[in-house]
DNA sequence: CTATGATTATACAAAGATTATACATTATTC
DNA sequence: GAATAATGTATAATCTTTGTATAATCATAG
């Protein structure tokens, strides 16, 4: 279920489209963008020029304004002016189908651009193919066949040294803001159960919460993300005045295990207690610390993790 | 940060879109200019007058007295008389609708309204209120004049111990979601400088160094936000083969103020080394730790933050 | 191979702007 | 009433902006 600022990145438009759209002629919009750089639309393999919606909506505002009798020059200048304050245009969006368009272009392809869009910081390119990813593919299929794979092959080259962490930082950095972004604009229907997430912190861990966070609420439980660095009692605090159905904690480090230990004894002990689940690296690598920990543990990936959790309130 | 008053004197008409809007000649207004110096439009690169909304807004002024049977160097008299003593002019804005909407409330009264909706953990209507904040304000104001109050407001409370440490969890993660996505979605024109920024590993933090970002790449630099956590190394790694003209990083604790001391040493000894700036409450609360780092300190507020940068590098 | 459409580069004409000078009306002043 | 000043408009010469045209290539589908 794109929403639209998401979608209305992707380039879809030939120039020819576009100036039927718009109204304006294919060589005066590339005029525009020799002369005053006025937009820089996606070229395609054979160097097409591909017009998104964002695109389009910029044109039409230019062209009312120069309706109104600006000069083109002048109304670029004013565009520039406003999009430095943060101004962004309509967008009229011809078909917001809430389902995934394929693009035939298999999952793993994607990842693989995301890659090399990243391996170079390139932002803008990275952004394309995220927004073309995300109308391609359900929610669980991106974050699963898409997005993993991604953060797992920039994990990979880190470690055999072959990227900076710098970039992994602003790949993470990055995919953090896409996936806070769908998590804010997901419908929030509240249907289901309530269920407080938090994690450690970590980078590479906060996306697994979020991700768990976003498939969640996307299956309609209420869910509320705190993420990282919450004390101990602040949390259990929370959940007394909160009374959410369920807490879930995750980690990856040996000392934040005891710190979920703590918590799902704290959380045990309230009465009317919530149930408590568990994950993150920790618990993979050594199974044993699990014993210690009064709750579920929600499995080694985040498809198990809601899976588990889907068990626990069953009913829809 | 244009306020009201200024987006009026921004010079964004030709004399001819002058001429339709007051219905006075172009030539007649050119000899006004020329026999009574009434008014001095900005002149862009081609030598051709551009006038502001504060300009119409004067012409017709004239034009009404003029109208009313006084003469134009008597109408113009009486026009700088009265200016002396204060007047202004009542400026129509006609293409406000792509302005920000002002809605009439001020930015505190949003801030509290956000407050509250964090203290009831209520998503939806912090959701709201946001988007109609975004909409009524430009930029650099959302930013200064709602999103930091509420942030101290919160700060504060949870100091007073008023509210829990989660709803302040819950809070910044939702503007840090909101913030990220701006940043994401501004356009990318990268005419100006490329600066790399970095901050230390905590949220309050991330949120000015986020806001630094959003700023300055609205005024069209070419920003890459790396976050926390960079290793020492892997950033001067970084540095060294993305060429940046400039470095900044941000820290609140005694601690990282160490290691932005040894950043700057390292980034100062690479050969053509970029500017270096750095920030942050440590630095403010104890100054002498400026001595230490080689570098320009940012000032104490994201405005003077930018303030600076925006002289180190002039033009535009 | 051909038709269609996209790309770049160059060209050009119409519209608009600039300055300077000129000129016909109106007001004002003596 | 005549001389003078004020004022709107016109003209000419020059330069800039801006939409459109043309030509030579390249891409893609039938």
């Amino acid at each position: 279920m794109p929403t639209a600022s998401e979608t209305t990145a992707i380039p879809r438009y030939t120039i020819k489209n576009v100036s039927k759209k718009t109204g304006i002629l294919p060589v005066t919009i590339r005029a525009w963008e020799r002369r005053y750089e006025f937009l820089s639309p996606h070229r395609s393999e054979n160097r097409y020029r591909m017009y998104s919606d964002s695109d389009v909506a910029l044109l039409m505002w230019i062209k009312n304004r120069v309706d109104q009798g600006v000069s083109i020059s002048t109304a670029i200048n004013e565009l520039h002016t406003l999009q430095n304050n943060g101004f962004i245009p309509e967008i009229k969006q011809e078909y917001q189908s809430a389902y995934p368009k394929p693009t035939g272009i298999p999952p793993a392809e994607y990842a693989a651009r995301l890659y090399r869009a990243f391996k170079k910081s390139n932002e803008i390119e990275a952004a394309e193919i995220f927004a073309e990813a995300r109308a391609a593919f359900t929610l669980p299929a991106l974050l699963a066949n898409v997005l993993i794979p991604t953060l797992t092959q920039i994990g990979e080259a880190w470690y055999r040294g072959e990227i900076d962490v710098a970039i992994e930082h602003f790949a993470s950095k990055f995919i953090i803001g896409k996936l806070m972004h769908i998590f804010q604009t997901l419908p929030l229907r509240a249907k289901r159960e309530f269920i407080i997430i938090g994690c450690a912190p970590d980078e590479f861990h906060e996306i697994g919460s979020l991700m768990l966070a976003i498939l969640l609420r996307s299956q309609g439980y209420r869910i509320d993300y705190l993420g990282a660095d919450i004390p101990l009692d602040d949390l259990v605090d929370f959940v007394e005045s909160e009374k959410p159905a369920m807490v879930i904690l995750s980690v990856t480090m040996q000392g934040a295990a005891k710190y979920v230990e703590i918590a799902s004894q704290k959380i045990a002990a309230l009465k009317k207690a919530p149930l408590f689940g568990y994950g993150g690296a920790i618990f993979i690598s050594q199974p044993k610390l699990r014993l210690q920990v009064k709750g579920t543990y929600l499995g080694d990936s985040i498809n198990s993790a809601v899976e588990t959790i889907e068990k626990l309130f069953p009913g829809k």
